[in-house]
DNA sequence: TGATAAGCGAGACGGTACGTCTTGTCTTGGA
DNA sequence: TCCAAGACAAGACGTACCGTCTCGCTTATCA
């Protein structure tokens, strides 16, 4: 990507950043991310505290890079079912299941409440929820071909729309949707809300 | 509701619950949510801050408690334009700029986040949710009345849609939407994303 | 005593006054002087911390009040065995067993520390130590119509030295004296430490 | 004594050392010991509460090391008028003109009181005690090669008995004994308290 | 083959806020 | 006027993390 300074010094151990990302991530599994310390995390991954601060500059920083890492190692696969309608259907049970799964997980919400007020950080969310958006797009465009989404309709808007919807129903409203609501949803998307 | 025990001791001060909201509204404008703190609240009401624990276990319940107050004294009115499309347009409206307007003003952002590990808290943020959504109701019975909007649609999904989708997509993909994003965002969801 | 006040008012209630020093004296044995608090001590006693502090202006002044209240209730009598040296050493044993037996009944040594800062108090400390004091005088007396003291001698002085040897050693020294140390300060006391 | 661990970290700052210890005793002559707070020593230090909770479990620890420290520092030399009796009523000057001067010297008797119900505390005042009584030793051996002290009395009861006398004396009886009584004190020591 | 430069562990440092505790005062309603 | 109950202002407590800073040591590259 840049071209590495010419390295001076010793080099940053591979060890401290893989025991740094796994102690993060028990933690993160274990007492959700208010509660994580990066003095916390410095213990359980066996490292001292400056080499956290020398690689991230805040908690925040740490742990979405733990999550990048994450999601550059196990890249989600969109549905394919051959039908737009269920393929959505499927993302809905994925995104469910994948942000409501006891509190602690729930990282997302807290990072972008962090974002808002540290711009850095802010664009790096971006830049990940981009890869992430960006991995479901296959789905719409065979949807497209298929001629089963309208062609004026933003891919993007559409994805969001699910996605904040899920995570807004699971926290502000009741409790994480149910397969009847999750498809009642999907359903007023994809035919919309007006009377026929 | 229950009637209050017969109110034994000292009555809590009203003077100080006033004092305790303002300066919680003021800090909350100044700093934001993420660096209020219950000893500059206490500070800047001149109280102790003994008499704002005795009230709110944590800062987020205080805040809550303001926010729900603020709620109460002004309650929204939702709009009326005579057309479900440019009602919901301008519910759009109000909401991307009651939610956005620079960082300070996102505490709902990081209430809810609290709100994941805190289930009591869950529980108030909820009620409050339950509040402002229900306000907002008369707008879809008037548009079923109208014959405009699905006689199966649960409005209170559409409702969350809405306003999920202008919370996600104001903070975890681009900045908050423009216009013509808003209107986009309607349209799909009153006429559905599938071709015609 | 005095002539009591023209009583207006409901009087004070003497199951209020017992509870108090009962409760007193059950958590200044069982927590001992420092960690004792006055609402510990409403709270023991099943009383409102208004109703001690109309009694008692400080902590110091309600346990002195206990212990002169418990030092008038079981009077100490000084021995009497025909002899001074044994009458002292008699007094060195019940001073040692008194002040000694356990952590928290060293109360005395935290009132005289309170009495440094707090004038009134000093003078009820002295007076209460004056009683006590003047209850072991008939055994200097006695000693004085035997021939075994000098004419001289400050039987005040006498005392004190024995009893605040006996403090001294046990707190800032070494543990509390054995008998033979016991024996050996009286006979130096008695006899002089000089050369004969 | 101990090979001290071989420093790992950071070492302490011998200025914060410095700076702690000033600041005690300066608060320690203004307020006296009840009124010093740990809170009030960083601040008149210029230090962080942390840097003294690091070094001081709790306040007696900290004003016993500064006086230790301060002991350290200007050793007493015991008087030396070639008199064992001259001798110990000089010593008994020095220390009623130690102990007495006012409140908040009499920090000594606090800290005695807070010796008894912390065993480490007692300890080091212990051994605080002991540095002080020996540097008095060398009267008594004098004493002892002149003939002048009986050869079977323990010099350490000896010094208790006066110095506690003293303590007691001023705090629990009257004001601070006056030079007569002093004298008449150290007689009564010297000669015994039993007629002729 | 050193010099130089960083990384690393450990842990002290100045801070800030926490949530608790106790003090002594006050304000209720009822006796 | 007293009492029980409990709110109140004040302020110290001891703790937890923050992010920075020395230490002594290790591990690299560059001269």
């Amino acid at each position: 990507m840049s071209i590495d300074a010419p390295t001076r010094g010793r080099p940053r151990s591979p060890q401290a950043d893989r025991a740094i990302f796994d102690a993060t991530r028990r933690l993160l599994d274990e007492v959700g991310y208010q509660r994580l310390t990066i003095e916390g995390v410095a213990a359980e991954a066996g490292v001292a505290k400056t080499t956290i601060y020398r690689r991230y500059p805040h908690k925040a920083h740490l742990v979405l890079a733990e999550m990048s890492q994450a999601a550059h190692d196990t890249p989600a696969t969109p549905p394919d079912t051959g039908s737009f309608r269920d393929d959505l259907l499927a993302v809905a049970h994925q995104v469910r299941d994948e942000i409501c799964p006891s509190a602690p997980s729930s990282v997302s919400a807290a990072l972008l409440t962090e974002a808002i007020a540290d711009p850095e950080l802010a664009e790096r969310v971006r830049a990940f929820a981009d890869v992430r958006f960006d991995q479901g797009r296959p789905l719409y465009d065979r949807a497209l071909e298929r001629g089963e989404l309208r062609p004026d309709a933003d891919w993007r808007v559409v994805s969001e729309m699910l996605v904040g919807w899920i995570f807004h129903a699971s926290v502000a409203s009741r409790r994480e949707p149910d397969d009847a609501t999750l498809a009642h949803a999907v359903e007023l998307l994809v035919d919309g809300v007006a009377a026929r």
